[in-house]
DNA sequence: TACGGAAAGGGGATTTTCCCTGTTTATTCG
DNA sequence: CGAATAAACAGGGAAAATCCCCTTTCCGTA
């Protein structure tokens, strides 16, 4: 990272005032400078399409009328993924977050935070390409490992192991002569299932696999 | 955290000279204590089902005979999730580091790490309860986002919420009529899928969106 | 011996899957 | 402009797979 060269910054939030004090305090960090506004997502299609001017930051606000950020955020990792996008919001909640990662932001920072936390998240975006802040990680490692909130239901092993053959294209057919057992018992098996899982169908057991992590894919 | 009391550590490793000196150097920092070897999964199982003393921390190296890392570390998870897994590897490919963050782990290390990283590691599992290298982050990261290499599909409006519906366990007809479309056409749109995107059936196609992010459980 | 479970079968309704045809509506091109 | 072409939408018909309920057999064990 050459010191003489600014890593250039865009914000996109329907909010003026915070934007402009936001704008002010950004330059004043060494070698970042906000080169532009957007009101929203829709402001920022525009403003990027026609100027050719790219930013290789962009600090996203999430609530937002007209194109909220989970939308430009969509579209900004679908048409413009090298752009280093930091999701700026007031919701802490793990599901939000998760929201913006899936959608390909590389950092999350809360609206309220010590202006240095913001140059630290800034100088580790430019150099690392992502900034985690303690809570992100958190939610990170969380997503992996839910909570398993219903251990209640134990499987024996061969129910498990119909399970994850189920969550394929095989023919229970198929399941059968795998598991070297009569098509006759894999539909008791996949009826009894359906009963306690309360689930209709087969795309039913599929959902419940992987949001138990019975199976990954 | 009291100065005074020391933090419990556990050694799950078939090699014992790697062990003993992992031992020593622990026994180094300051509040960290070892308090008990295991040559593998299962050597740990009996140590932990007989004596009754849990560490707080354990140090679990993947590559055992018997019963591996991955076994272990699913076990300890389940059976006694308080504990702090900390995986240690030779290994630092992602799809390794993800199997063992998958199954519970609260933090990844290379082998051949700087001592010093290895106390802070401890500091930040028994603080924080985790700790994630860089590596660890960016793995992380990535998967949520996956590389999308198929970005060759690109779905009509009408297909992508065909999709979507598809993955519930509503029927065809019930989806045709919250499109407000004939299932005839539904139909179509099945079988145009199926074959762009070479599936056999609906749990295929079910894997196919979660794959690529088209739907989020 | 009685009981409970796991495995397996019979039979039938519903859904899924597949192939072909036709109709309407845009879009492109001569 | 008008004809050709592509596409989205819709239907018929049929085989395969899924889903559901009920019964039987076998085996281990309380």
């Amino acid at each position: 990272m050459r010191p003489e060269t600014n890593h250039t910054v865009g914000i996109v939030d329907d909010h003026s005032l915070f934007a402009r004090s936001l704008e002010k305090l950004i330059n004043s960090f060494p070698h970042f400078q906000v080169i532009f506004h957007a009101k929203n997502g829709l402001h920022l299609q525009e403003k990027i399409e026609d100027s050719n001017v790219l930013p290789e930051i962009i600090l996203l606000d999430i609530n937002m009328p007209v194109m909220d950020g989970f939308e430009t955020a969509e579209w900004l990792t679908r048409h413009h993924p090298e752009i280093k996008v930091l999701a700026l919001s007031m919701q802490d909640d793990e599901h939000t977050i998760l929201k913006m990662l899936r959608r390909g932001v590389k950092g999350y920072l809360l609206k309220d935070i010590h202006p240095e936390i913001l140059n630290t998240a800034l100088k580790e975006l430019s150099e690392k390409g992502y900034y985690h802040s303690q809570k992100v990680s958190e939610t990170l490692l969380h997503s992996l490992t839910p909570d398993e909130e219903g251990r209640i239901f134990d499987f024996k092993e061969n129910e498990l192991t119909f399970i994850k053959l189920a969550c394929s294209e095989l023919t229970y057919k198929e399941i059968a002569v795998m598991m070297d057992l009569s098509p006759k018992t894999i539909d008791g098996y996949r009826q009894d299932l359906f009963k306690r899982l309360k689930i209709k169908n087969r795309v039913g057991l599929v959902i419940f696999a992987l949001k138990r992590n019975l199976i990954q894919l």
